[in-house]
DNA sequence: CTTATTCTTGACTAAAATAGTCGGGAATAC
DNA sequence: GTATTCCCGACTATTTTAGTCAAGAATAAG
C-alpha cells in the first residue's frame, strides 16, 4: 500500500461519483470540472477502477461512470490499492543482504504499519464519507491509536 | 507527513547507530556499508538529523555519528519528519475552490489519516525496535484498529 | 443514418521528487 | 603532516507523477 497524490484524486473522484451519480451515469467531463483534475488524467485513473470492478462504465451521450457497487460498500483501500498498484519491494525480502538483521527490523516495520493503515482504510466506505463519518460502526475504541476519524 | 523511502532509510541508518554505537561514534561509511546506502546520500541525510538535533558528530579520524538521546527517547516519527520535511499542500486549504464540500472532505480524511500515522510513529522508539517490540509499554489495546506491532 | 457524446487505448511529454554523484572544503586524532 | 571524517553545495540521473494528444469504438438521439 502506498499513499500518493494519485490515490487522493481517485477518491475525490469517486466521492464525486457517489455524491452526484443518482439515476443517470456521471462524465468525466462533469468531475473534471467539478473537482478540477484533468480529464484526461481522469482517465487513466478511471480506466484502473474499471478494470478493478469499482465502476462500470456507458459509453455515448448520457453516458458515464456509476459506482459498480453501492457507496457504502466501496472502501477507501480498495480505491487507492486500484489506482497505486503498490508493489513496494523493499531490499531485504527473503534476501540474504541483510548483514545484522536491522534491515529486517525496519522493513517488517514498514511492512506492518503499512498494513495497519491499509485495514483503517478498509473501514471507511465512501458511503461514510459522504455522510460524514470518518469510521462506519465502532465508535467507541477511543482509547485505541487510530481513533474516530474526525471530519471538519 | 510523508512516507517515503527516504524516511525508511533514515530509520534504518538511525537504528545501525542505535545498535553499533557505543563508546564511539559510527561513521557513516560504516553505516553504508553495512545498510548498503551510498555515502553521499547517507550524508544529506545526517544534515539534516543533525538540524533536528536528532545525531551529534565528532570530525576527525575516530570520529562519526553519536544520538543526541538515548535510542529509548528517539521515536520514529522525530527521524522521518526530520528528513522528509512534508508541506503537503492540498488545494483546498482555507481557499474557496471546494465547490461542493467534496473536495473538503477527502481533504480533511487524509489531514487525520496522516495525524494517526504519526501519532503511531510517535510511540516507536529505536528503543523499541531493537528490542524487537513494536511499540512501547501498553501491550493490551488489542482490540484497536492499530494493535501491537508485530515484528518478524 | 448521421452526428455528437462519451468512453477506451496507447504513446508521448513535462514537471517534480528521489536517489545518487562529485569536488572542494574544515576539523581533528594520530 | 597526513589520513580520516564530517560538512556543504552544486550537479546529474532515474523514477514517479501529472498531464497531453490523437485515434478509435460504442451508442443515444434526432
Amino acid at each position: 500500500m502506498k499513499l500518493t497524490t494519485r490515490g487522493r484524486y481517485a477518491v475525490t473522484a469517486m466521492l464525486d461519483l457517489a455524491i452526484n451519480g443518482g439515476k443517470r451515469p456521471v462524465s468525466l467531463a462533469d468531475i473534471s470540472g467539478r473537482q478540477e483534475i484533468s480529464l484526461s488524467y481522469l482517465e487513466q485513473l478511471f480506466a484502473k477502477l474499471r478494470r478493478e470492478e469499482l465502476v462500470t462504465s456507458a459509453r455515448g451521450p448520457g453516458g458515464g461512470y456509476r459506482l459498480a457497487r453501492s457507496g457504502a460498500e466501496i472502501f477507501v483501500a480498495e480505491i487507492i490499492d486500484a489506482v497505486d498498484e503498490s508493489v513496494d519491494v523493499t531490499n531485504c525480502q527473503g534476501q540474504g543482504n541483510c548483514h545484522h538483521g536491522e534491515t529486517c527490523l525496519t522493513h517488517h516495520l514498514w511492512e506492518d504499519l503499512s498494513g495497519q493503515i491499509h485495514d483503517f482504510l478498509s473501514q471507511i466506505s465512501l458511503g461514510d464519507l459522504m455522510e460524514g463519518r470518518g469510521r462506519r460502526g465502532k465508535t467507541h475504541q477511543s482509547d485505541g491509536v487510530l481513533q474516530t476519524l474526525s471530519l471538519r
